[in-house]
DNA sequence: GCGTGGATGCGTCAAGTGAT
DNA sequence: ATCACTTGACGCATCCACGC
């Protein structure tokens, strides 16, 4: 796997499910039990910061997933257009070799 | 069995882009 | 201007085939 210094993760398939918006550092108990009105402590700040980084990570790991399937997906597709076109191509030089035949028997 | 190189997949970062 | 999303690039881990 990465080098994410995550070992609670992995499975050896590479299972998505093995990620979870719940990190172990997210306890959410804990800054919110802060009084209502207060300005946040820098402690606070700081974690709210942490949560804000981790939770843009997740998203970016799963959108480079899905960035991957996509690319591998239109890449299978531009593999299976080139062989309709390959075949497509082989049918046509058959047929003008046979027209071509047909062609010089009628001129002798 | 062991080292090695190529292929593949993953997570992360950074830059670009469109929407608000 | 800011935000969310997309994607290329990078480094790393793992797997597999190959030569020794």
């Amino acid at each position: 796997m990465a080098v994410t210094g995550d070992e609670t993760e992995s499975a050896p398939t590479g299972d998505m499910s093995a990620y979870q918006i719940c990190s172990p550092t997210s306890g959410l108990s804990q800054e919110m039990g802060s009084s209502p009105g207060s300005l946040p402590s820098p402690q606070q700040v700081s974690e709210e910061a942490l949560r804000k980084r981790e939770f843009r990570m997740m998203k970016n790991r799963e959108a480079a997933r899905e960035c991957r399937r996509k690319k591998k997906e239109y890449v299978k597709c531009l593999e299976n257009r080139v062989a309709v076109l390959e075949k497509q191509n082989k049918t046509l030089i058959e047929e003008l070799k046979a027209l071509k035949v047909l062609y010089s028997h009628k001129t002798e």
